[in-house]
DNA sequence: CAATTGTAGATTGTAGACAATCGACACTTG
DNA sequence: CAAGTGTCGATTGTCTACAATCTACAATTG
């Protein structure tokens, strides 16, 4: 999820985890052990702890010192908000700022992401599209070369999708990216922005 | 920076070099060696990938895999307002929401962080001013105890630090946070808003 | 001579051993 | 009996050694 292709093993890893957190298949304040996770990827350690840094700077893990980490609580419903419109400024943002820029490569891109988020609307599977979904908007992101936004965005995005579930007909999601990877692709500017913050909620 | 007290040796190594980053004594671009940083803070190299990573997480060093981390590029001006946005809004939404629930705990520790500044500001001392400019915001972020939403403000607000100088007179910084805590104090909340609102740019 | 391949040194990545810290519970002590 | 203290087991924190990877530059080859 954090690119293309997760290079490292630490950056797999990461992603798995990842996934099971948002997918609420932890339960918050779950804790997590070193070794308990390392022998499962088998690994050792060090790679897992860095694992746990980086995913409790992104918001899903809680660490104190000496005590280890626990799944963070998702965002209360005061704050989430908040988050949703932090996330849908900076993705308005890139796109407009970015969108005369947009090659071929960034549509055949969004292309193939959007044809696997068809197929997971299909066959049901939520936890798949919430994957898909993010993978989206993070191609989008990723097509303005900037890591220190792109950074602050996953922070945000990530913290946004915990334990959230798209209620209602999935095929929306699918409908509902569709119409922005299309406005895009006619070079219709305000019709793909209009369709973008339609999308974040 | 971090807290109050830097518990751990990785959290002060970070802290260090996140005010070395930030006040530009570290040129964007420079790499920094695992063992360089390690030796100069007779620690072994696994507490220093740790900070990092951190580091990495917060926007303020580029990694790439196998060939180690640089100091990012600081925000462009045309990203820039964006970022500025984006912290404005969380402090915007922190004190308003928690304004009635500040305790005078808060009100002494702001106080004391409002005198250091009085003081950097006399003496002119920028970085300093940075810091502790920093720590103003932090402590009433804290005050409103949400993990996931101080670690999102955090990354914004250290990205938009970067390489930042104050223009002006230093004595300028320090009214303007005077008036945030007096604002606070009396009980004057829309005033503590725009006060605050001013003071973040 | 240009392109490719090979090699050496430096740097990062990982593993495993040891040290420090924490929490729980039994024990002492007034 | 209550408060404090000591010990034990579990877990995290750190260090050292070794493996994998990258970069630069030399050697080879067509």
């Amino acid at each position: 999820m954090n690119n293309l292709i997760a290079r490292t093993i630490p950056e797999q890893i990461a992603n798995q985890l990842r996934q099971e957190i948002i997918a609420g298949n932890l339960e918050a304040g779950t804790p997590l052990r070193e070794k308990e996770i390392a022998d499962r990827f088998a690994v050792s350690r060090g790679p897992i702890r860095e694992v746990f840094r980086q995913l409790t700077q992104q918001g899903l893990l809680d660490l104190t010192p000496n005590k280890g980490v626990r799944v963070a609580q998702a965002p209360s419903p005061e704050v989430r908000p908040l988050i949703v419109a932090l996330r849908s400024q900076i993705e308005i943002f890139v796109l407009e700022t970015n969108f005369k820029s947009l090659t071929a490569e960034n549509f055949t891109r969004l292309n193939a992401i959007l044809e696997k988020i068809k197929l997971a609307c299909q066959q049901d599977d939520r936890d798949q599209l919430m994957v898909l979904d993010i993978e989206f908007h993070q191609a989008l992101m990723q097509s303005f070369e900037d890591q220190g936004l792109f950074t602050i965005w996953q922070t945000v995005t990530l913290r946004m999708a915990m334990r959230y579930r798209r209620h209602g007909d999935l095929m929306d999601s699918y409908f509902e990216h569709k119409i922005i990877l299309d406005a895009i692709r006619a070079g219709d500017k305000s019709a793909a922005l209009v369709a973008l913050e339609a999308n974040i909620q």
